[in-house]
DNA sequence: TTTAGGG
DNA sequence: CCCTAAA
């Protein structure tokens, strides 16, 4: 079930800029992810539209003299060729067919590669009168429902359902036609796939909000989700005369500012991240005409830029996992993390930058929450109505100046940024917190091998300076829940388990040696380590850290060493690539020169296998075994689809599964027919259904056989397809 | 980018 | 689930 808000909105037609090309390009994404987060991009692009949008709602407390039944839809300016399967978004939703999905994700994929798109107020026209409520059912769903998240966000309630028109409806995600009874039967899985996406991190794209959840749950949801995105608005100003071009707009001074209203503060005034990230803000040109279309008033035209601040090359996955080091950054109780501990910091200024940058903006991410709890909607339209002046109360609140006002509005925010500190300590205090007290931790095994004539306080000593050691930065900290190690850093604590004074017993900390760790600094704290004796009366393990990555030291900009885990990806920066390789390369010579020789030799001789660290580096996915359900739906479609065509299912069946892709599923169908070949007892896992197996079976035959007969007409009679 | 197939 | 050649 799909909670899902109709928003009203005094104008129309957002233009979409083209995307340059530039700024989508990536390196080291993997295929299988790149539609998800080229979707993805899109998607946000369109929340940030969105979350503007509601800006301007706020500003306006008379909602209620907008119709209802608007909706916005994304239409396509460009004729996109690529296969027949592209509808104009403008078409009456109702007459969708089964192709329609893939046309909403092909065009958002034209989108990124540069065609334009408008993202339009369909029901301008015909106030209330259009768009019947339940005509939306497919395409529009996803957008409609990162409006609902970005509105959550600001107003942080989900029945909002008094003036702003939302309603809560079931959608179904299969776009095929269900015959008969069948439909129920799909919106029962489809809710359980949704509900798979909930409790599975970061599996969604989007906030789904299924039926029963309480606000707070919502409330998590959508701030992981803003976390996930990393992506704030800004709402400028520009010069009319500029308007061409999206691109060069000015941005003006804010006009006004307001601390309280200001709900979505954006960042684009930060000179850090402008600095940093050159490329990353898509233009977004926003031409807002008057509400009626056809009257003499929709002819002035103001710009909007809105900017999207989320840098297009970040893996979902870096995202999240710079935000969970920060986290921990911010938790007092916590040792360093690992992905950015205070040695790298040292060494990548870059990286502290690119932190404070993120600080700001993750914790401005969080103000909508903050500003609700501090001030009753009251208090809000009251400086709404400040900002705009007498607009507010106006019937048409769609007015060009209105939307001139909020935009100032959010920029004057932007500009007045607070310091991170307070802005910390305030989100800190705004968000329900884990409390943990770390009793002690449990040491890796620790060898240590000492002449029986060695005196205790020597004894001491070398253990000291052994743990010591790897204190000093060669470790990263383990948490084990329930005596089971939780692997996959980018999970929330609240998806862990892990939840105020619950199972908090439960929780464990281990240290473990670092690998990815630099040994030249833990060396260079303790050359004495390896200098008082011979290296082999030191069999502790830890000097053996050292030299198992001696490829640490190793300062070529590689991008995969540039773009790990807890930094943005930067590759296309100028700017800090030079910074962190000069200075890495200082440190190091530095380094080297402190280590013995015989250092330097175990450096040059072990060499480490690449793969090593990059898996240390790219983390492979969580494993997410699919339930029944997941395979039940994934065996209709093939049955309906056939094997070659994995994109169709994935679209089909999968749309909403972010997690998997069709090279998922594709490797999920090979796998299910091993199954079902091999008898009961070899199978492992969860078990899947012989009824389902046999369909499998079936299928698979099936559609084997139809590629046999294609093959076989393509080859021996070319001429009859002519 | 998607498919197909090996690892 | 990853990787990659091939289309």
């Amino acid at each position: 079930m799909v909670l899902q808000k109709r928003l009203n909105y005094g104008f129309n037609g957002y233009q979409v800029p083209a995307i340059p090309q530039a700024s989508r390009s990536a390196r080291g994404r993997r295929s299988g992810k790149k539609a998800e987060d080229r979707q993805m991009c899109a998607f946000d692009l369109l929340a940030t539209v969105a979350g503007e949008l509601l800006l301007l709602k706020e500003s306006n407390p008379c909602p209620s003299t907008v119709s209802p039944g608007r909706t916005w839809f994304v239409t396509t300016k460009n004729t996109i060729k690529q296969g027949q399967q592209h509808k104009s978004f403008k078409h009456d939703p109702c007459e969708q067919g089964s192709s329609d999905k893939s046309a909403f994700s092909t065009k958002v994929g034209s989108h990124m590669r540069g065609a334009n798109y408008v993202l339009e107020d369909q029901s301008h026209a015909q106030d209330g009168a259009t768009l019947p409520p339940d005509s939306i059912k497919t395409n529009y769903e996803a957008l409609e429902r990162v409006v609902y998240s970005e509105e959550s966000i600001i107003e942080n309630k989900k029945d909002a359902s008094s003036h702003w028109n939302c309603h809560t409806e079931r959608v179904s995600s299969g776009f095929e036609e269900l015959p008969d009874g069948k439909m129920d039967d799909r919106i029962e899985r489809h809710e359980s796939v949704e509900r798979k996406c909930h409790t599975e991190r970061g599996s969604s794209n989007f906030v789904e909000i299924p039926g029963g959840k309480t606000e707070d749950q919502i409330q998590r949801q959508l701030e992981a989700r803003h976390q996930r995105i990393g992506c704030q608005t800004h709402v400028t100003t520009p010069d009319i005369s500029t308007s061409k071009n999206p691109m060069d707009l000015d941005i003006k001074p804010p006009a006004l500012v307001s601390s309280d209203s200001s709900i979505k503060a954006p960042l684009c005034g930060d000179p850090i991240s402008g600095g940093l990230f050159p490329r990353c803000q898509d233009g977004v040109k926003v031409v807002c005409r008057d509400d009626d279309e056809n009257s003499s008033r929709c002819t002035q035209h103001c710009t909007v830029s809105l900017k999207a601040f989320r840098p297009p090359h970040v893996g979902d996955r870096r995202i999240r996992k710079m935000l969970a080091s920060k986290f921990w950054k911010v938790s007092p109780t916590l040792p360093k993390n690992r992905e950015l501990s205070s040695s790298e910091l040292e060494r990548k200024p870059a990286f502290c930058s690119k932190k404070s940058w993120y600080t700001r903006q993750r914790t401005q991410r969080c103000y909508p929450f903050k500003r609700r709890k501090f001030s009753e909607r009251n208090s809000v339209s009251t400086s709404g109505r400040g900002i705009n002046g007498d607009g507010a109360n106006s019937p048409k609140m769609n007015s060009n100046r209105e939307v001139i006002g909020a935009g100032a509005t959010v920029h004057g925010v932007s500009r007045a940024s607070t310091p991170v500190a307070i802005q910390e300590s305030s989100w800190k205090t705004e968000n329900s917190h884990v409390k943990l007290s770390i009793k002690s931790f449990r040491v890796p095994e620790l060898i240590i091998e000492m002449p029986e004539t060695a005196t205790i306080g020597s004894l001491k000593r070398t253990v000291v300076e052994a743990v010591s050691s790897i204190l000093g930065g060669g470790l990263q900290i383990g948490v084990l829940l329930q005596g089971k190690k939780v692997r996959d850093d980018d999970k929330t604590l609240l998806q862990t388990g892990i939840v105020c004074d619950d199972k908090l017993d439960t929780l464990g900390f281990m240290l473990e040696p670092n690998p990815a760790h630099t040994p030249s600094l833990c060396l260079e704290d303790h050359p004495h380590l390896l200098q008082p004796r011979d290296a082999t009366q030191l069999p502790t393990r830890y000097p053996v850290v050292p030299s198992s990555d001696p490829v640490v030291p190793d300062v070529s900009p590689d991008p995969l060493l540039v773009n790990t885990g807890n930094c943005i990806e930067s590759d296309h920066d100028s700017v800090p690539s030079p910074d962190i390789s000069s200075e890495k390369s200082t440190l190091n010579s530095r380094a080297l020169v402190a280590i013995p020789s015989i250092s330097v030799e175990a450096l040059a001789v072990v060499p480490l296998p690449r793969k090593s660290r990059r898996s240390e580096l790219v983390q492979r996915r969580i494993r997410r075994p699919f339930s029944v359900s997941e395979v039940e739906a994934l065996v209709q479609a093939v049955e309906k689809l056939g094997t070659g065509r994995w994109r169709d299912v994935k679209l089909c069946a999968f749309e909403d599964a972010k997690h998997r892709t069709y090279v998922d599923l594709k490797d999920k169908w090979k796998t299910l027919v091993h199954t079902a070949r091999i008898s009961p007892q070899q199978r492992r896992g969860e078990p899947v259904p012989q009824e389902l197996l046999d369909r499998v079976l079936s299928a698979h035959g099936y559609w084997s056989q139809q590629q046999a007969i294609q093959h076989v007409k393509s080859h021996a009679e070319p001429c009859l397809l002519l």
